[in-house]
DNA sequence: TCGATTTGACCGTC
DNA sequence: GACGGTCAAATCGA
């Protein structure tokens, strides 16, 4: 059933990643066109199109990556390093039941736990709920390091961890180091997801809109968890840039996988470009490997 | 009252 | 023995 489920998200993938291709060579074609006629402006515009179609093939590509097993080697080549963890925390849970109280700090040293890194200028929402449960001071480091674990870690057993600490000040550089997958089920959210409502100016709101299935009905949304403060740290997100390995991960769910063909994504921000953001950071060639793959 | 955070203690690894 | 990761009691806040 889980495998008939796969191979059809894995067919979806494929459309989708064909039409996409297929938009971008035409927003290719056109922006020759635009560049004859409209110069800088019209080859922006276009150039923007382009990168949408891109960024969305980046995250159709990821996302791959967590139906197929052979995604060890491509988390690699985009800056995520994994590991191979077993599940230590649920040794744990049950060392910590069996040999009864006073077993804290009973754990193994995540050695080779399974993880990912990203520096982030700021502290941002990666759409998972997350409560703190310690913090520590660690040696030749200027910050104390935070520990997070799911919030729904208790009732669904979810084993995802986090870990962040601060590494610069000026300016603010953070560097969240995530454990473990989510195996919980998030709650529903709103199809808009507001990051950092704190500022007008800076608020980013991303929209989704497909034209086949209604907002509510797409997993993308369901995937979604409702969204809690991480902490009481400085949480402006003024200026947030994804790469690859993270927007795969704060965008994409490993259960995230149903794009239809037509899928659209806006992303609105009133100061800052998300798109070219994440964009910049994807390296087109591997777009065009990836369509020839697709194809 | 209940859930989240803080913080000292505990324990495994190096 | 130092260090890092986790636990859980105490505390806070909505």
């Amino acid at each position: 059933m889980q495998s008939a489920w796969s191979e059809n998200m894995s067919l979806e993938r494929k459309k989708a990643i064909e039409e996409l291709g297929r938009g971008r060579e035409l927003a290719n074609q056109l922006r020759d066109l635009l560049s004859k006629s409209l110069g800088d402006e019209g080859e922006d515009l276009v150039m923007k199109i382009f990168n949408s179609f891109g960024n969305t093939l980046s995250m159709l590509r990821n996302s791959g990556d967590y139906d197929d097993e052979v995604s060890q080697n491509q988390r690699n080549s985009i800056n995520m390093s994994w590991d191979g963890r077993k599940s230590e925390d649920s040794e744990d849970s049950i060392k910590s039941t069996s040999t009864q109280k006073d077993r804290r700090g009973c754990y193994k040293r995540r050695k080779c736990a399974e993880s990912w890194t990203k520096d982030t200028p700021a502290l941002i929402d990666d759409g998972h709920a997350w409560r703190k449960y310690g913090q520590k001071v660690i040696v030749n480091a200027n910050h104390p390091r935070n520990y997070y674990r799911c919030t729904h870690k208790v009732d669904q057993g979810c084993q995802a961890t986090k870990q962040v600490q601060k590494i610069e000040d000026h300016p603010p550089k953070y560097r969240p180091t995530y454990y473990g997958h989510h195996t919980c089920k998030n709650l529903p959210v709103a199809s808009h997801l507001i990051l950092d409502s704190t500022s007008n100016d800076s608020s980013i709101l991303l929209s989704f809109a497909n034209n086949l299935t209604s907002k509510h009905d797409n997993p993308f949304f369901l995937s979604f968890p409702s969204v809690k403060q991480e902490s009481k740290e400085d949480h402006t997100t003024s200026d947030i840039t994804y790469n690859r390995s993270l927007s795969s991960e704060y965008l994409m769910s490993p259960e995230l996988t149903l794009f239809e063909s037509s899928v659209q994504m806006e992303v609105l921000s009133s100061d800052h470009d998300v798109i070219s953001g994440v964009v910049n950071s994807v390296d087109l060639d591997d777009l065009l490997e990836f369509c020839e793959v697709g194809r």
